[in-house]
DNA sequence: CGTTAATCGAGACGGTACGTCCTGTCTTCGG
DNA sequence: CCGAAGACAGGACGTACCGTCTCGATTAACG
């Protein structure tokens, strides 16, 4: 996530992990850069309207110490809304069903896009991406994809275990279930706020389409016959 | 789409035109300035990397020239971007078939989304809705209800002509033909550029689920027999 | 004085004046800059305790409109104490004898060298000025040099009223006068505070040498009679 | 001149030399630093233009250790041409005449003046004065003053041999002969770099004042009669 | 000979100022 | 009154130092 700075987190030579030089930077002033961020985004900062010498002020932190870690404010709001949004690493979907999980990952998103800080994170994010492709191609690969591939996963195994199609398009899939949630919750009218419901009927859509295939095999056996 | 001042841009009643004293505003510069956005947009700047002095200096204008006519970047965009935006009113969509009619409405907005102008377009309105309601509901009224209504009326077409099951969710098919198709052209990667293909597909799968009633109906009413 | 622009305020053609496009510098934020300047080394402020951001505060005024003129803190600095202590244009030596010139500006000189405000401005230069030549250098050009010519003239004058030998090395002689002043009035120990009778002493010890040879002439011209 | 720490770097009592415990300083360090100091001058360095940072990386030392000798950039730089600026004890003028001595202290000191190093000694010394009463007051107890004794004593010396007039100032005549060679090597323009002539010549236009009784006297001498 | 304690290079820390750039307004002139 | 031009106050940007601090690694003399 680190933008600034350096080669391999990866394994090195047996142990040691080979410190570098000098005193080791705070993980405690990471965090309340971090933290500092999204208390102001909390108190209805815009992308712009967030200055690095606010965060720096709030975080009680040199600006030197942030532009250590970060090269610009993008980087920096893309790396926190990204932890925030990110907590993916513990997200566990090892549900009974196809079903079932895809309910629970369009319900946990749907928590995210609801919520009052991390919508408005995606606003904000949305609104500072608009040509500014950069943003946008790093919030993408930093946000976006990570959380589209659990969806992708869950089609997979779906796929595997018989319970889909063997030819279903899973990233059509997985697109159709994702923007259809986040339009209905970011674009305001008509469709007002919606509940479980909608991601179990979102759900159950796709599935009507994509078990297809099965239902048609069952009934169709009997055709030659 | 002038914020500053003004009154109808609307043909006015008789001649006379109301006419205000002094020196009447050059539309030559005010085409200079929204063609020096796009020209700027389109060598690759982004929106705010883009400022009113770049503009005002491309354009050849005085900054106050730009700000008598926009009270401030963002109105400026946007107004640029909603002269590329607006031939919309003489849609079609006769077509001969549910399918053929989603796929031609498909296309156009891809043609849209793609365009290397309007497709910004969208962006940076839906950057004007964060912390701009008023804007945003109108923007949504005028452009994107209208075009909505367009897929609803095909499909409660397809409902009534028996050709899609009769309790098909006319706006649950509405959102997931148009948000994922937003999706996947807004959302550069992994999708890539995609083509008609999609567009077709995208169809197909709605179909799939929303036609198997029929399907079932047909293959259930084999069975008993 | 000005440094970051610009060419020839020499004479141009005919009248007009040649205006420059665009809105004219306020005078007033000029002053109000340079006011400030003072009044913050007034305050007890050293060359480098005192900011540009202090100085635009207290002028109530843009950093831009201080970096419009002046390059940087060096130039603003030099420029304001060269300003205070450029009243020279309306000093007038137009005294009835050489000692009367010389001793009026030596005691200009000893004046605003035990001034309060224009000693510490020298203080402040010098101490700014050490291994910083550029300093240095326009500072000299714009104070010192300005003010030496002064002694040069009257030196001039007295040679050529006779009143001083021919071949008097005037640049020495006014650096005699000028340095000692300085040193005297600067370097706190031993001499302590000096009062007109050192500039009267000085410039009589001056004449004592400079002075002989018309001595020696005159007693040596009653010889051949 | 150190000024962070410690006792007397004098002789101490008998043996055991008062023995710190841990590891001692590295005199290799010290000298590094100090010959940073002087290396990057003579590179053209500014004093505000160099940097703690850069000394500490010149001198492939950690800024804690210079910190740990010397309080502040002032300070260590003060020392170090304290440094270059000592070995003047052995001064020896027993000249031959008034004339012939006073032209080599002046030559002494010009030949410090004009040195890269020992100039710039002048100069960072003076800075410290500004603000720093009492490292001013030693500097010139120990450096400034001894050095003009010399002078008085050979004024003395003139005085009681008849050479000068007896009532001459010795205090004035002193300064003036140091503050104008001091203004003359100090102050670049438009004096230029000079040479022994100079120095004879400012010793010559005191004799002639100084000496004017006697020469007076001798030609006075004659009017009466 | 191992403990102890201050040193070392390195570099991160909270601050502060720098000089540049941009925003949206204001002020000049000529058309 | 509009036009270009550009100065205005304000404020964020990202850089560079300051003087302090924290690391792990040395380097003596003491025990």
């Amino acid at each position: 996530m680190k933008t600034t700075d350096e080669g391999p987190p990866g394994p090195l030579v047996s142990a040691a992990a080979a410190r570098r030089p000098g005193r080791p930077r705070s993980d405690q002033a990471e965090e309340a850069i971090l933290d500092a961020v999204f208390s102001l985004f909390s108190d209805g900062a815009t992308y712009d309207g967030l200055s690095m010498e606010m965060i720096a002020a709030a975080a009680k932190v040199g600006k030197a110490t942030i532009y250590r870690r970060w090269p610009n404010k993008e980087a920096l709001v893309i790396c926190a809304i990204g932890r925030r949004l990110h907590p993916e690493k513990e997200i566990r979907v090892q549900g009974v069903s196809v079903r079932e999980d895809l309910v629970y990952l369009l319900e946990l998103m749907r928590g995210h896009l609801q919520d009052q800080c991390t919508g408005a994170a995606y606003d904000v994010l949305n609104q500072a991406s608009v040509g500014n492709p950069n943003l946008y191609r790093r919030y993408f690969e930093v946000v976006i994809e990570p959380r589209r591939e659990l969806y992708r996963e869950v089609l997979r195994r779906g796929v595997a275990d018989g319970e889909l199609r063997e030819d279903l398009d899973i990233e059509r899939a997985m697109l159709m279930l994702t923007s259809t949630m986040h339009a209905v919750t970011r674009n305001s009218p008509p469709s007002g706020p919606v509940g479980r419901e909608f991601s179990e009927a979102l759900v159950d859509d796709l599935l009507r389409g994509a078990a297809e295939q099965q239902a048609l095999s069952r009934s169709g056996g009997l055709a030659p016959a």
